[in-house]
DNA sequence: GACCAAATGAACTAGATGGTACAATTAACA
DNA sequence: TGTTAATTGTACCATCTAGTTCATTTGGTC
């Protein structure tokens, strides 16, 4: 990936004479930062552990994102930006509402199951009450569309007399959202209570399933 | 409530001469503890900040509960000893199957709603592996009986022809658990990316009817 | 009222942690 | 080739933090 992370393997010291590599350097403490704030939180993760894991040094951290929050917002909005392209990239206007909503639910659940990360950072800034979601400029510019996408093949489906009238297109997004979300997020406390592992492929084909087939029950006329 | 919390308000020093009251103490540290993991999680939860909110000193929570993650532990205990108490106050199986199973979908969204202190541990737990609620015996003798209670009501409604046949009973819980816990544990992130106050009372009302709702015809046969 | 275990107070500490000072090296460009 | 801004390395520090030491007081028991 990038040339600094490539650069020195065994020792983790440059050599004396190095090169610079700005994009790699930060692309490289990105990557870094992303695992150890998935996995211990903001107040968990240690700048310490991640200059440590890094190619470069926590000098470099400092010098390009400011500080521990900084980074952790840099974070945060990298995987924002990432999610909004991926929404981009699903043309629900195309298809028929059912078949539209069908889609949606589905890349929703997938994406979601696929990308715990993803998750476990959400879950984490809601820790912190969304304070650093609240002052990024960059995410405030994002402007999520899936609530647009679904409003329309929702009114859609409506005219069709597919879809039942009088549903927020928000309480649509809450449902695939949530059937989504928390069976990743809470996998772990859901597997100690209930002894029930919803990372097993069986439990969560079914869950897919479920989820698919519950919304598009709510929908119905 | 606990004598210790009552006694010198605004000093927050004891006077020379003090009583014992281990119960006291023991209430009191939980109850500032509980406020100080939910509020910031474990890892950003401070041992000297919760003994300072205490009516005693930092070194009666080492007395007590051995060491930080000794007094999280105590703190979870307690709240899923109280959910436990609360799920044993609920008598579905005296209602009938579609009654029984919308009582439990209202409760359980009540719950959450009403108490984000516990949603927000749960979510803390989750960060963390659920590594306390596997090490837990008090937890382990629980024994939540959730799962049963919606077997024995479902049963009851697919042999009266009310119910499809072919759920899961851990599937209905756990879309009754994601409908309920999402919109508080998410309640912050939602608010900044899509402008939606999920604590307004209209948009709580209205979800709570589309989680009942949604659960319904999830069932019906 | 002497004795002892349980309960409590006050001060202290070793190590971790976020962040910095200072200096050196590199690359672009006149 | 000399100048300069952008990058990077090394060593360091002030403060915070979990946990402890040592001594004292209380309340029950014989």
């Amino acid at each position: 990936m990038s040339k600094a992370a490539s650069a020195p393997k065994g020792t983790g010291r440059k050599p004396a004479s190095w090169t610079q590599d700005p994009e790699g350097v930060r692309r490289n403490i990105l990557t870094v930062a992303k695992e150890e704030f998935v996995e211990n939180g903001l107040s968990g993760a240690r700048v310490d552990e991640i200059a440590a894991r890094t190619a470069t040094s926590k000098r470099m951290i400092y010098y390009y994102f400011g500080d521990k929050e900084g980074l952790y917002r840099a974070v945060l909005e990298e995987m924002y930006e990432r999610i909004r392209g991926f929404e981009r990239s699903l043309d629900l206007a195309s298809l028929p509402p059912v078949e539209a909503m069908t889609l949606l639910a589905g890349f929703t659940f997938d994406y979601h199951a696929e990308n715990p990360d993803f998750v476990r950072l959400v879950m984490v800034e809601n820790i912190h009450h969304a304070r650093h979601l609240a002052t990024s400029d960059r995410i405030a510019a994002l402007n999520l569309s899936a609530i647009d996408m679904i409003r329309e093949a929702y009114e859609r489906g409506v005219a069709a007399g597919l879809f039942r009238p009088g549903i927020e297109p928000i309480d649509i997004h809450l449902t695939i959202s949530a059937l989504a979300f928390y069976n990743v997020s809470n996998r772990a406390s859901i597997r100690q209570v209930f002894g029930h592992d919803m990372g097993a492929p069986e439990a969560l084909a079914r869950r897919r399933a479920a989820a698919i087939d519950t919304l598009l029950r709510m929908l119905r006329a």
